[in-house]
DNA sequence: CGCTAGCTTGAGCGCTATCAACGCCTGTGG
DNA sequence: CCACAGGCGTTGATAGCGCTCAAGCTAGCG
């Protein structure tokens, strides 16, 4: 079966390899893994964007920097998550390993190539980025609009579509840059969690607080959008 | 001379017509006009996108609606802008024009069509998303992390880059709807530039307020992104 | 075992929102 | 031609949400 781009439950590619060997295409696309250490980068703000990558293991954040040290992170990337995938030739945000990460990555321009010649592979190119745009139109909703605790509640919401496993959501990201991906400071997200704890809405696990246990989704959802 | 989407400074395609045109393909794009009284609705968000518009004259808001009338513009489109290009098959903004307008329409199935079979097409189609990508990045800077004074600074100098005539910019938009964009109150805009009047980095002319000179673009753009 | 990083919590403040009053311009109808 | 109403913008007073600064706690690690 195709993906047809031209409906909204299009599933979006969901490996590099994928991407590259639906194609009916005869070239082939090399692919390499990578390890980056926590905290280190994957690529700058402004660097040639050479190589798409798929986060293997791990997770990435990709964010932008003001000169005086404000941060707002785009997104996070994890598991299978594809990014770097820039249409001009530099990247558009700093990546950095979350934790210690392992990505697979291709040359951009094998990539480029392929789609010329392949509609389906370009068709693809095209969903992903249509998949990031409306993210990021979402988000502008949320930075825009929304209150702190509407922000947390939609993060926490967002996070159980991806990493929650056995009921159980382990992020991997810290305070802070939970923080810097809502608009917020970290001391509110930290405010904001111990109320919906309070609340009775989540639960944390562990001694680390990076685990949580949503216990009312239906509750975090209208504290997302309130009637 | 060909479009290459590899580089930063590929211009985006700046008409309907183009988009269809420079194809090598056959096919006829068939292009109609449709005018819009100022505040009424060309479509609504969630609404079947069975077309692509390009403004010919006026302005159009795009924006998200929470149920409790909290507004987030997402990008204000003005004279030769492309709007409503949805890679679903849902808008995912409603769209109002802001004063009378005129539009040029063509059916979406139609785009899509040529992109199958034309490459340059699909790569304008693909070249267009990730316009509208980066604008939206880097708003959710704006809107995440910068002070009301630096936001109104930065809405200003887009303006500047995209209305400004004889040194004179002149506004389609009133201040809620500018504040609608900046994620600010139109008590704060209306404010902040006052504040800009004050220092001397613009001027107003005439008895509407939407007509601004930009006396100090340096300043303005240091307002903006701060040393 | 002490040190550091990350998280929580408290106190106080400041920026932006809210509420309100007012002015100006425009359109409308007497 | 004028009176009036309504839309839009500005400005002031006050309030409140989230930020800043600070202290203290815990876990992990050398």
């Amino acid at each position: 079966m195709f993906v047809r781009i031209t409906t909204d439950s299009a599933p979006r590619p969901n490996s590099l390899r994928d991407l590259g060997m639906t194609s009916s295409s005869t070239t082939l696309i090399s692919l390499s893994e990578f390890s980056y250490k926590k905290g280190s980068e994957v690529y700058g703000e402004k660097e040639p964007a050479d190589y798409v990558y798929q986060v293997k293991s791990g997770a990435v954040r990709s964010y932008k920097l003001l000169s005086d040290g404000r941060r707002q992170i785009g997104a996070f990337h994890l598991t299978g998550d594809i990014f770097g995938l820039e249409n001009g030739s530099e990247h558009r945000f700093t990546a950095e390993a979350i934790v210690d990460t392992t990505v697979r990555l291709v040359k951009r321009q094998s990539l480029e190539l392929v789609a010329e010649s392949d509609t389906v592979v370009a068709r693809n190119l095209l969903s992903m980025t249509t998949n990031n745009l409306q993210h990021a139109e979402d988000h502008m909703l949320l930075l825009g609009r929304k209150t702190s605790l509407e922000r947390v509640a939609a993060f926490l919401l967002e996070m159980d579509k991806r990493v929650t496993a056995a009921g159980v959501m382990a992020l991997p990201m810290s305070r802070r840059d939970i923080a810097d991906y809502l608009g917020l400071t970290l001391e509110t997200v930290s405010r904001a969690l111990s109320r919906l704890h309070e609340l009775g809405v989540i639960g944390f696990i562990g001694n680390t607080q990076r685990q949580i246990v949503l216990l009312d989704r239906h509750q975090l959802a209208s504290l997302d959008l309130p009637a």
